[in-house]
DNA sequence: TATGAATGAGCTTTCATTCAT
DNA sequence: GATGAATGAAAGCTCATTCAT
């Protein structure tokens, strides 16, 4: 059986939020993608916001899976390995869904006020989580001797400074996406907390 | 004597459009802010996209002066001083005036295209003789010892995808934001570069 | 047995109707409160228009049993009484039925005129007879000298106009609904017409 | 001068508020009406509920202006021809301005209550006054011995049950609408409350 | 310079209705 | 009988822009 309307329009809702936001995304244009009348859409979702807060749940979820399935996949590496699978992981994730990347650049960043709010406690909540695990795996490294002894909290913010940075930076510039380039610029983040004795 | 409504319009305007983006500053709003009437804005400028460039215009300005101080200011410094210099001043500006970053991240990455295509030749030239400059100076560091011979390319790469994370993080999480941090990440990045002999 | 769905939805049709008037009465409010869908309403009437002019064929019915079961009740009564049970009654029934006399009232005053000139025939015809033996009783009223002879049409132009009026009056004001004004207002008009002799 | 484009509009919102009611009556028709587009309504109001709100208080003054003309013309006449004078001005108002009744109908009954709620306490309170003027005039008609000793307050609710109702009546049979009918009436209602000596 | 008035295009949403299942 | 999905039409409203004054 073929793909069913709801997922349709969320998908095709998906690419135009991506590329043009809340207020450039239309329900014409979604309609006209998808292939139906803009009044059909409201026989499966109550409006332009429930469209866009599906589109976002099913996203989270995937996030959530995503990372779980990293943290899972990794559990038996190093400590080097496991920071580093995360790191390429997710990189290579959003590199290859560049239109996720994109969404949840406009929902961080650019949905208006009224819209958004909903979306934060939600979305940041299981980040947390995240941060932890990276923190929790730093101090271990911490504790075998391979990682200087410092501020764990810091160490995380370099670490996801440099993912988000390198991140936005292969969007913008898509040459620089190589993995080359990932492995590079990660072995400058772990020479530079590496332990030096 | 006191500002101009022009000069007005475009501080309204930088504003708006840091916050809501393209779609979501509207000519009304501007006006209403301004305290004049929509119909007087096109007095001062032919449109919305006469007036977004012309913001646009002078940030971009704004943006050579600043990268011109800041290298002839570290003219005299030594390599690591150099580079963080540049560094720091550049994530400060930002934090000192979080409404231009936000107007960049606008520029850069939600407007709609058939606007956003005359910005884009404009803004990076000028950033390629920046990113001239660091990779020079990298080159200098290498020269002299103090980094490790590499490949200047990456290193540049991994130090503005650094720096763009972390001006990012700062945005969003803004108790990111001190002094201490910028150093400690600095010298995460400079130990991952440094010379290891 | 329970209720029948068609059922159902004239009672639901006639409490939003009498709200709401036609404009503002909605299949799917209808359905929602019926408990049904929208489209299952097709399956017992052909249309909005159907169900509405369903609904107003019951209370026509049920205006002109009412009428036939008051003059049958008070024809042994003596004029006064006569015209007194008829004022009081028609009166009673509305009070008790606030959403027939507000159906009324949207039907008589409010209905889109596409939609309205199918009802008035229908409705108006039997009216003629109450009318008629309004004027009659009246007649009757003059010939035994209970009552100054005049026109009876105005009289009774007159009664039917304190009648509305007190009615919608105490539509509005829900506490000028007793028997004490029923009566009180009853007499001002019986001495209006009263014989003075 | 000519009319000016908001009075037009004025004018032409009453025609069809009157008419059709709040939902039936659509800024397209109106903006027709006009001979302007409908985007050019919102340059004179902010919203359908502003015009009609309009609307309503140019109304709500003509009719405090109407009672207070007819309380100061009848200031010298004796009680009966002062009840008579604003029963017949009151009535004649109405049906000479079919479209301001019909307006008041709509406003009373049929404004979704959302909008209605606004409008109540402004309006009726200066029929209080009207209605004080009433209660008073008839007890300066018992004091002469005119009237027959008995509540003001249900003589007052006679008063206007019978011009409400009989102003409905007219409306729907505009036969009916005569001076010879009024003066008949209003008889039988004096008759109804006078003196009995 | 500034503005009131107007407008074409387009937005989100609602509605009565249809029809295959 | 009942329903999910679809649709044409139309609603109220906003927006960037124009133009005479």
């Amino acid at each position: 059986m073929s793909i069913s309307t709801k997922e349709k329009i969320k998908s095709v809702t998906l690419s135009l939020f991506a590329q043009k936001g809340y207020d450039g995304t239309t329900m014409s244009e979604i309609a006209n993608l998808v292939g139906i009348k803009k009044a059909s859409l409201y026989a499966h979702f109550s409006g332009k916001e429930d469209l866009i807060f599906s589109v976002y749940e099913d996203l989270a979820q995937e996030y959530v899976d995503l990372m779980n399935r990293i943290i899972s996949e990794s559990d038996s590496m190093d400590v080097q390995d496991k920071l580093y699978y995360m790191f390429k992981q997710y990189i290579s994730y959003y590199i290859d869904n560049p239109e996720i990347q994109a969404f949840w650049n406009q929902i961080t960043l650019f949905t208006p006020p009224d819209i958004s709010h909903k979306f934060y406690c939600h979305a940041s909540n299981y980040d947390l989580k995240v941060q932890q695990w990276i923190e929790t795996t730093l101090s271990e490294g911490i504790n075998q001797g391979l990682i200087i002894n410092g501020d764990t909290k810091k160490m995380a913010i370099a670490y996801r400074a440099l993912r988000e940075g390198l991140l936005n930076g292969m969007m913008v510039n898509p040459e620089l996406n190589t993995v080359d380039n990932i492995k590079s610029l990660w072995e400058y983040f772990w020479f530079g907390i590496k332990g030096r004795g």
